[in-house]
DNA sequence: ATTAAATTAAAACAAGTGTTTGAAATGGTT
DNA sequence: AACCATTTCAAACACTTGTTTTAATTTAAT
């Protein structure tokens, strides 16, 4: 019964840390929504690093492979695909984490967002060491959509796409409380991911300018 | 003398801050960088938390209004102005920060991109609360360079352009040192910031697609 | 020089943290 | 049923946190 705990431990914990970030969710507020013993994190994980690593696992194995797949779908269909057909290559992957987990796709958008932010580059390493593949895959993506860019253009761009949308999904229960306020129109994650891909596209493949 | 011991204390924790978090960052790591007693920020300042607000009050303070200013002279030289000129009317605000402080815009920057994300929505709010006449000016602005965007578009693209603002900020340190060893092209914050213009303007005046 | 206020200093406080311990309970296997 | 490994549990541990206290010291004004 060993699995039912540490599931039991995983979900709780995804949900805390979405919400509040890894460094102000203690190990007893996960055990107790949890409903199991304080100690069973440990037992079960080691440590509570290695929770958030597992926690984080869980989705980037889903996640990842399904970018993986989605891009090479595009590239036999267009062999030169346009920045935004490139970046919407995301949209299915992140949506499939719905049907997974409930929320799913909110939770690990918010849990990248805090992830990037908190680990000082701990979680870029990670994702680099373990999927590289499939990112590499996606920068020459980027690069058959643009390939006037010079290679520092493309990682920058990259990484700005990725500040976009990891920023705004660490924050999007606060934005999507104030859009509702403000605009009375009721939106979701969903929403703002087809929001975010004109945006990201269109910073992407932008001129550069002379300096 | 008051006043030097706790312009100590501002300094000292502005850096720690913006590297480690304000979470991360103790007050006993405040003080012993500081050279002052642990007991002194309680003294002068009440509480962590009106310390952490003081160490974004001084830049706040500084850079906002000089937005302002910008932004009218910007506006009276060109009344329909396109949405990169808008956007340039941050950079000298910026880097004008960097003439107050050592280091002073990339200081700003990451506490920003640390208090946005940090704080939910609590800086978002103070910031709304007292500056909001210069910021309801800027998005004025950024309506008049993209007449065409409804409301509730140039709401989220915003929050998309402080998003890829403030995050990349916050991992300039890390950014940059990967970009210096890839491409061994040094550059630094200012660069980084003429890097940004171009992507946030082009995805704030990105054409809206049906859904 | 005396006095009162402002500031610094060392120490303790109360609360919260992740982790470890050792015994109790539970599980499946022979 | 008896055994052993696995898992759970309550308790304690060692440590860090922000804050408060109380006394010592410095500063400024009379």
């Amino acid at each position: 019964m060993s699995v039912k705990t540490k599931t039991e431990i995983l979900d709780a914990a995804e949900i805390l840390f979405a919400e509040h970030g890894f460094a102000d969710t203690s190990l007893r507020s996960i055990t107790s929504h949890a409903g199991v013993n304080l100690a069973s994190v440990n037992y079960h994980f080691g440590s509570k690093k290695m929770l958030i690593q597992e926690v984080l696992r869980r989705y980037l194995d889903t996640f990842i492979p399904a970018v993986g797949n989605e891009l090479q779908m595009l590239l036999q269909a267009t062999p030169q695909p346009n920045m935004q057909q490139v970046f919407r290559s995301l949209i299915q992957p992140l949506l499939l984490l719905n049907k997974t987990r409930p929320d799913g796709t909110a939770i690990f958008v918010r849990l990248l967002g805090r992830g990037y932010s908190e680990s000082q580059g701990h979680l870029r390493k990670y994702i680099m060491f373990h999927y590289g593949d499939v990112l590499k895959g996606f920068v020459e993506a980027v690069v058959l959509a643009a390939p006037e860019l010079e290679p520092s253009d493309i990682f920058w761009r990259l990484h700005f796409a990725i500040g976009t949308f990891v920023f705004t999904m660490a924050s999007s229960k606060a934005l999507l409380e104030i859009a509702e306020a403000d605009y009375q129109q009721a939106e979701d994650i969903e929403g703002i991911i087809h929001r975010l891909i004109p945006y990201i596209s269109a910073g992407a493949a932008a001129p550069t300018v002379n300096i």
